[in-house]
DNA sequence: CAGAATTGTGATTCACAATTCACATTATAG
DNA sequence: CTATAATGTGAATTGTGAATCACAATTCTG
């Protein structure tokens, strides 16, 4: 009843996916040390083996989180130059990505953030932060060429941009999927655009 | 060294508060029984007086936090009746509330929710529609009086209202004050109007 | 004021989770 | 194939927090 071994680099990648899963289904609160370590096939000690500690791992979910954000920015970025149409884009995808990952939005708030040390926090700041830029560079891309007013201010679009998708996803995923996020974005949508574009329809 | 004696009721709302207080310090991982009545300035053990265990602790913070948010609507129904400047005066109040007490955001979210009975999950839902039902209903006023036009649903308005805020406070909260709210919230407005009134300028 | 009810206290139990450690097993280099 | 490093295991340690309980102090009632 022993494990494979695996060498840490794939282990390390193992209990960060699990550990991100784990949080998904039992939120922060949740994700212990044995849950990780069961899911991944292992015993709780041998997680020890791959990091130093609960907190390692932790760091680990969230550099994950991190790249899975701006993956999806790269990703739309590639489909397209028109800036509305990337955020149009982007909208979908975040919003698939909040509604699979319910440990986005709860990792990002609070607990982890708090119990860890004060550099937990910045570290939690700088990856909505980064997030944020990314968004605000495709806004104001939109302001030069301009298909979005200048009235707005980037940072704020940017901000607003988020607002769309968050709060359904914490109702998504509070009501057991009896609100729907695909239609909330279908319906969102034109007025963010209403809200931002110059075009008068 | 004993606490004065005081009656159950006022206890009870002594307790409540220190909960929110604690929450809004350490998050709600960081509730513990003997933080709370150390904040209240008896011992762990006499918290057991007033309420039966922790969940119950929740559930009246839970019911705390409803009656704040729904104090809100209640006064800025008082304060005018026209729809679209009750609902600015509504975003100014939430987002005060929300910058104030980022327990309820944290609380909102995931952990209490998960944690305790599938009630509680359903518990926090009811809140949180609740509030959406008041936004939904001024909105609809504001589209039977002509203010705002029918093209957007009042869920999908009202959701988006909230995400003028949840994002914003998030970000205060997480930025140590950096991103300033009030101003967040002024810059915004004017473009949730122009996503959903009818008025062009 | 006496006795009952209420509220407060400290010690204690219980469960649970993180972490460590000595030892076992497996992989891998030479 | 064997020595050595890497990985895995189970037991033990430690810490923490919720909850219980017998007893003490206080309020309140008549």
């Amino acid at each position: 009843m022993s494990a494979r071994k695996t060498d840490t680099e794939q282990r390390q990648e193992q209990i960060t996916q699990a550990a991100l899963d784990l949080i998904n289904d039992k939120g922060v609160s949740g994700l212990s040390i044995a849950g990780i370590a069961r899911r991944v096939g292992i015993v709780p000690s041998a997680l020890y083996r791959h990091f130093t500690n609960k907190d390692a791992v932790i760091d680990a979910v969230l550099d994950l989180i991190r790249q899975r954000l701006l993956d999806n920015v790269a990703h739309v970025r590639q489909q397209t130059d028109v800036p509305l149409e990337q955020l149009r884009l982007l909208l979908i995808r975040h919003a698939f990505l909040l509604d699979e990952n319910r440990a986005i939005p709860s990792v990002v708030f609070s607990e982890a953030v708090y119990t860890g040390a004060p550099e937990r926090k910045a570290r939690v700041t700088g990856i909505i932060t980064d997030y944020l830029k990314e968004i605000q560079a495709i806004i104001a891309s939109g302001q030069q060429d301009g298909s979005i007013h200048k009235k707005i201010e980037p940072v704020t679009a940017a901000v607003l941009f988020m607002g769309m998708i968050l709060p359904a996803a914490i109702l998504s995923n509070i009501s057991e999927g009896l609100f729907d996020i695909a239609s909330h974005v279908k319906n969102v949508w034109p007025a963010f655009v209403r809200s931002v574009s110059t075009r008068t329809e």
